[in-house]
DNA sequence: AACAACCGACTGACTGGTCGGTTTTGTCCG
DNA sequence: CGGACAAAACCGACCAGTCAGTCGGTTGTT
């Protein structure tokens, strides 16, 4: 195989890749087609299969290419901070504020490639809004009785929320040690994130 | 109508959403097939379809039914609690205890639902770990340099993850704020999560 | 009789993937 | 240089499996 096939290969792998991240950000997965896909590249669809194997590899490779984007940038962005925490702090920042300004791009990268269109996500937020609502009561209680420092109590809830939510999905695929293992852990965690100096006693 | 006639109805509807419940969780919205939830019921297609207009009308309903369930325990548990923070805490013991004996309706509830098959999960969970990890080491240097006081760095990586993830997707939905305006709000939620008293400073 | 409840064979839209054939690109040699 | 050969790249009509939803008819209840 001669150097320069291998050269437009990759330009090509390129363009359906750019195209591919358009339409799945789009439509979401389900709702993409490959045809759409070769429109936009102007290349067919035979010609598309065969840079990729399936229209799953072709979606994991965009996913992949996204998450390699903003780990990079978010790595580079940590490299100027003084210390570690700072070093994370940093890190944050920079893919929160990224994904700020690209939206499509946020929600595809989150949820949208992965779910079934926006009936199920309208679902999804609906029932975790009750969930947050559910912990946000508590800790406007807590507030008003002087037990936390936080005041932001909504934004307090979905922290706490977004908490539970990552360990019981990483238990799930990981086989790891179950939520109630590392409980105890979590519960001190996100205590100390809001309660405040003076509230020392609990129940 | 007679009245029999809705006794009997509202209990074949919970029939259909108890079978439905099971076959959604083994197979995922998707690959739930509305024949398998008749076989379990010994319901027809046809018959199904009397009782609910559409798929997604049967999904939408079983979810409905499992955070009430979820959301009633939990509000149960926290009535026992003596103070408002008490009683947040009592109810993510609930939640957590509860979803940790339940793997599979777990699964459904979080994720699997939603999604589109084992293989789109895997690619979700290597994503986020690929965060998570980034996180994590920047944490446990911070650890290294006596910044913070929690030793699991590896649950505080996931603490940190699931909240800007949720923050993220909140954010998706609700046309809210964006990360960027709540982002030192939550930097200060975060870090106090994990900060040891005697450290201040932070870059 | 009237209506709810149920049946299940059938349909029709959908779309990922295939495959035989064509065009383009690079290489080799006389 | 140029013509012949091979391999890569690309084309697009077509196939084949899938399954949610329908509908005309049947059974059971009041």
């Amino acid at each position: 195989m001669p150097a320069s096939y291998t050269k437009h290969r990759s330009q090509t792998r390129e363009r359906i890749l750019e195209a591919a991240e358009s339409v799945f950000a789009d439509n979401g997965y389900h709702d993409a087609l490959v045809d759409e896909i070769g429109q936009r590249t102007s290349i067919s669809k035979g010609g598309l299969y065969f840079h990729f194997p399936s229209k799953e590899d072709l979606f994991f490779a965009v996913m992949d290419r996204l998450a390699d984007k903003l780990v990079t940038r978010a790595e580079k962005a940590a490299l100027n901070a003084e210390s570690p925490l700072g070093a994370a702090e940093a890190a944050m920042d920079d893919v929160l504020s990224t994904l700020s300004s690209q939206k499509r791009l946020a929600r595809l990268l989150i949820t949208q490639g992965y779910t079934m269109g926006n009936a199920f996500e309208s679902k999804r937020a609906e029932i975790f809004n009750r969930f947050a609502r559910v912990i946000g009561e508590q800790l406007h209680a807590a507030k008003e009785a002087g037990q936390i420092r936080e005041k932001n109590t909504d934004l307090a809830s979905l922290v706490w929320l977004g908490a539970m939510n990552e360990v019981i999905v990483h238990w799930l695929f990981s086989d790891g040690a179950s939520p109630k293992d590392v409980m105890s852990d979590l519960k001190s965690l996100l205590l100390a994130s809001v309660r405040s100096a003076d509230a020392k006693a609990l129940r």
